[in-house]
DNA sequence: TTGACAGTTTGGAACGTTCCAATTATTTGA
DNA sequence: TCAAATAATTGGAACGTTCCAAACTGTCAA
């Protein structure tokens, strides 16, 4: 059954006042007598009314619409932190278009075009690989407020929410040494990536500085996922004078790690350090819990989602670049006691 | 730099047209002659044009917007079923609005409202717990179609998409009878879902047939998450006359019941049969693989999706029950050779 | 020369809201 | 009592698009 869709000027005649006072009371404006908003509120549950956000959008040419653009929904790393967003943007009375691109450049593309056709007010975007600064600068130009997340684009000049990767990546390492590993290595990821870059340099920066060996041949990349992670730590395996512990890429790479590490009947945790990254939630609860670097995403994406509103609203803003602060999750995949520590980014 | 926005106005009269001709170009008209549809296009380009949907979805009143509604994006259940619709929706030239509702029904009723203001042309919901039937009539009457997807809602009267629980469950169980188990549970979730229901039913009903006990004491009810898993597990373990083996309410309670059965000492798959149901991705590379019921929420997600994109494109349509065929994945569990098993709904 | 016709182009009214300036009704102060 | 102030309401223009009916340009046949 198609209702004839009723507006504000049936509203207004229903109730005997005009468009314009149905309009003050929608806004929940002070001029309008109580009398008279009690009768057109009345009027308008009565009638089914719907407000039609798109026409007074047109009018006031704004919209509280934010878009959120994710690389890979199905990695709980970036579910989680679509959650955050969603949790702050809902509160703040605004709503999103959310897509996910697949790490799809081209596909990125259209989306966020498309969005922008739908009058965005803003956007959140964890970058699919390969993204170019060319490819945001014509949104960035038109002034629309754009917040960078989980990964940077090189080049472009616009604000962004990160994890101090180097920072936890030289924590993991030092209490992979205080553990009494002397040989360790980095697995897994696409070494073409600016996050691979910053967490591969932590971890060498912190073997320097315990004067231990950071040859390229302890960094194995792969995919940054599970297969990824079987994948590479076959390849350690393989090696001459094997590692006694690795630091992952991610937490799906630990995880795969893990599960290449026993199908060789090497016991991680007993036998062999896996250290993961991001603190996805079953690391918690995995067999054996996973030590890793925590970056709570949740509290990423939420501070990703204040940043973009903070600057929707101030009509003039800069650039800012959040930093996250990291902490190593002390947990059994090492076979250190079980314990915190917290770290300054 | 705020661009001041540039409409079609100004590009007709910067190409020297009428504002008509614009758009006629803008829709892909064959009204419009060759060099000047070229002309136009080049202006477009030159001072960056951007379409302005929201006015046309105005006046044409429709939008190609439709909302999805989940209730846990954390669960990469829901994840994969999100992903999955944003296929279909993105390629068929829609965007959509989407959001999480944390299982918290009143969040959902703000967000449909909100949706539904904006002007979305149909809804994809995967409802949150306690969802009624009436929080959806007014919804559903004012002839807006509606999906449901993995969850039902009863006594609505509204299209939706989900697997088969009982014959799933059904399966499951037969297969461990199979393998010489005569003492089986179920292990987790909320006994006051429809899901619940009628997977439990399916438990049950394999078992009479088999001339087995089915009574309530075998049923251990849970929150369907790991830790509801480990919990659920534990009551298990205290039982007198104790099971081989349990059907698990979802992979992630499995999960959680192959914890709390290495803490206490007894290996999953060889000491004692699991076996899960949704095959979420880890189930796969999970140690020991989980034997699962498959129920490909991508899929759930794609074919939800067309579903909704059939209902918008026909203008009178009626609402229709896709069951998803479900499919028995046997992994290593429960101790049986690796094979699958295909199922017919 | 005229009419018919196809191929293009166009002005203006709509879509449902907000906002401004203007209007009416009511009260106040001296 | 009347001007002035206050409170409440209102008509109409605007936002950027689409759509309709009308109008223009040629071409061609009669």
């Amino acid at each position: 059954m198609k209702q004839p869709k009723v507006t504000v000027v049936d509203v207004a005649h229903a109730a005997g006042v005009s468009k314009s006072t149905v309009s003050l009371v929608l806004q929940g404006s002070s001029l309008v007598n109580e009398a008279t908003r009690a009768k057109v509120g009345a009027v308008i549950r009565e009638l089914g009314y719907v407000y039609n956000r798109g026409a007074a959008n047109l009018r006031q040419s704004k919209s509280k619409i934010v878009g959120i653009v994710v690389n890979d929904l199905t990695n709980s790393f970036f579910a989680e932190l679509a959650v955050g967003m969603d949790m702050v943007v809902q509160s703040a009375g605004y709503i999103q278009f959310m897509a996910n691109t697949s790490e799809n450049a081209d596909r990125q593309g259209e989306v966020i075009a498309s969005m922008r056709e739908h009058g965005m007010a803003g956007l959140i975007l964890s970058p699919a690989r390969g993204t170019t600064a060319a490819d945001l600068k014509p949104l960035v130009d038109s002034g629309i407020p754009v917040v960078l997340v989980a990964r940077n684009v090189p080049g472009l000049k616009v604000s962004s929410v990160v994890s101090d990767g180097h920072a936890g990546a030289a924590a993991a390492v030092r209490h992979l040494i205080d553990l009494g590993h002397r040989r360790i290595a980095f697995l897994g990821g696409f070494n073409d990536t600016a996050v691979f870059d910053e967490r591969m340099r932590g971890f060498r920066d912190a073997l320097v500085e315990a004067g231990l060996d950071a040859s390229d041949e302890l960094v194995i990349s792969s995919a940054p996922s599970r297969a990824g992670g079987v994948a590479a730590v076959e390849r350690l395996l393989s090696m001459a004078d094997r590692p006694t512990a690795a630091l992952c890429f991610n937490d799906a790479v630990a995880f795969g790690a893990c599960d290449g590490l026993r199908s060789a009947r090497i016991e991680p945790g007993v036998d062999f350090g896996v250290i993961g990254f991001d603190d996805v939630i079953e690391a918690k609860t995995a067999v054996p819990a996973l030590t890793t670097v925590s970056v709570d995403p949740q509290g990423m994406g939420r501070r990703a989602a204040q940043l973009l509103l903070k600057q929707i609203n101030a009509g003039d803003f800069d650039a800012e670049a959040l930093v996250a602060t990291v902490r190593l999750v002390v947990r059994e995949s090492c076979g250190a006691p079980q314990r915190v520590r917290e770290l300054t980014a």
